[in-house]
DNA sequence: CCTAAAAATGAAAGCGCTTTCACAACCAAT
DNA sequence: ATTGGTTGTGAAAGCGCTTTCATTTTTAGG
């Protein structure tokens, strides 16, 4: 594979006027850029990547832990952020840290280790002051879906008790009273403001909380038919449900028509996040719209802004999810 | 950040002894190990994997190109190549071809720009010319879901038809006797050999192919859809559908429910791949499992052995699939 | 103790680029 | 023609490692 070498040696010029034809950063003289990009061509020539982050300290890589590869957000975030770092040149490395501390430290080592010129992450498990410390070494970090006070600027969050509210919000306005709600970890941010956002919607409807109708499900599947079998085991009396995710409602749904009974007409239901499969359940699963795709690029738009000194970005740190309706709530059916 | 100089200075040896430690592939005297790793330990070193790569001249990392990042299949085989790699310590640095030769070739060229070590393909509209011509380059080519004869060694794929076969005589050993087909794009190896699966095992059971009962259609949602409305439109008489693809299945469930036929009684319907979202369906579909997961960690091991001499590699090119009988398909019903 | 072979270590030359600094070449203005 | 200011270009020093080759140290055999 050609080096700089050959394509200066054939060019009759010096290595440096290669280089500075190649990066456009300083004025050559239109004759020697022509003899230059006709050497290149004539030998193929590809710059070594490698060679040109050694040199001038910058990989053109970003790092990106997620949870999980085969999550439902991933793909969706991963399309964001690649997409938009593609197009301006810069790759992206990838890898996991299952929810776990310990591997999502590992992972953000590995990450800067490889030296990334920023780190984009989607962590669950290490703590904010993890967080706030790494941040203060020399790889600029980027949080997706959390929210850090003293990193504020390197936040892209969603407004999840908006959405909490949201959901709970749909039902009431379509005259359901009795609201049960299965929520996420609460050690999760997340989860807790989804549930805030649920109670806001029931205090503003003037509906009293009632704790015999919430369960703390673990985002899964399980979490959903376990908490809604615990509401229907324990006789309590509802017409609609929220749960604080997809997945979980994904569940329900199942453990309801497993169980007889017939969606929405006897159960409305309701989730959160708008995850691939929500449009393929039966019903189709009314839902608040994650915009993680548009989350993805948004960050990759800040590294973009702040690592790449790219301009004329439109900063946006901050979203807001939407109501889906679709056929798994409905208004109150009165016979119930 | 430290420098291996640092580190040699601080241990009072050479460069040359400190990278011998780090690589372990010279002997190092117990005692100047120990003087080595304790300045390590004590300036925090890490190598600069950038100068690694680029004096050793080899990255660590492996490149991948998909279809789409938020393609069902993208996540579950991503995840089997990323573990396997980064439990080896190499990284994946992963792209887009969107189906189309340009970009496919764009994401290629990036991606050995970027040095990788190896590249692992899932393309689809290149072609096989291209790929074996590529192949004469300096970077490793390996193929995921593709079969090409000059490449064999560098290819993991699937048995399409037998899995095409299983599809259909699952259907035919439940009684059913007129069983339609939606198959996928005809310039796809892969929908020609499932369907060439089916024709096989009507064959076995002395029913003609009736190509009435065939539709061609686009492995999305769309193409199952028109594919089961072009059947019903036509008056068509059949007990059974085989959708070459979950995504096309996930289709024609839609639209015979929504035409009145209740899932698997009026019609049995067989998917294939079994993406993630097969088991959320309703009724959850029969399909073919298509073990992309472990056929991303095949690749990630055929890598490891070809191009990073790992050694007491089991290698496996070629993959079986399975039927999973679910809710979506049973025994015919006489009533029809 | 001496010597030859083996083991451990160091010096230094790259790997293929970027970038600083110095110099040459040109231009317009005296 | 001389000056001063631009522009354009080249020489060479690095970036932080690996690796070859030579040298020094150790070990074992006599």
């Amino acid at each position: 594979m050609a080096t700089i070498y050959q394509v200066s040696e054939l060019a009759g010029v010096s290595l440096a006027t290669v280089s500075r034809v190649m990066n456009k950063n300083t004025r050559v003289s239109e004759k020697t850029t022509q003899k230059v990009l006709g050497a290149m061509a004539q030998l193929g020539y590809k710059p070594n990547s490698i060679a040109q982050s050694l040199a001038s300290n910058c990989t053109n890589s970003v790092g990106i832990l997620v949870s999980e590869l085969h999550g439902p957000f991933f793909a969706q975030m991963m399309g964001g952020i690649e997409s938009e770092l593609r197009a301006a040149g810069k790759h992206v490395i990838i890898t996991t840290g299952h929810s776990e501390q310990d591997k999502e430290k590992e992972g953000i080592d590995f990450l800067i280790s490889r030296r990334c010129d920023a780190i984009i992450l989607h962590v669950e498990a290490v703590s904010d002051e993890y967080l706030v410390t790494l941040s203060q070494g020399s790889t600029p970090v980027y949080l997706m879906s959390r929210y850090v006070e003293q990193l504020k600027d390197n936040c892209i969050s969603l407004d999840n008790k908006r959405g909490g509210y949201l959901a709970t919000q749909s039902l009431l306005n379509q005259g359901h009273k009795k609201v049960a709600y299965i929520a996420g970890p609460q050690f999760k941010a997340d989860a807790v403001n989804r549930l805030n956002g649920h109670k806001q919607a029931l205090a503003d409807f003037d509906i009293a909380f009632n704790p015999e109708l919430y369960y703390e499900g673990d985002f899964n599947e399980k979490g959903g038919s376990a908490g809604l079998k615990h509401f229907i085991d324990n006789n309590l009396d509802f017409t609609a449900l929220v749960c604080a995710n997809d997945e979980m409602a994904s569940g329900a749904m199942k453990y309801a028509r497993e169980h007889g009974y017939h969606l929405p007409d006897d159960l409305s239901i309701v989730g959160f996040d708008n995850v691939i499969f929500a449009n393929y359940l039966y019903p189709t699963l009314t839902t608040i719209d994650n915009p993680v795709a548009k989350m993805g690029k948004m960050a990759a738009k800040l590294v973009l802004k702040d690592v790449y000194q790219t301009k004329n970005i439109k900063v946006n740190r901050f979203f807001e999810p939407t109501l889906l309706q679709r056929d798994s709530s409905a208004p109150i059916n009165l016979n119930n």
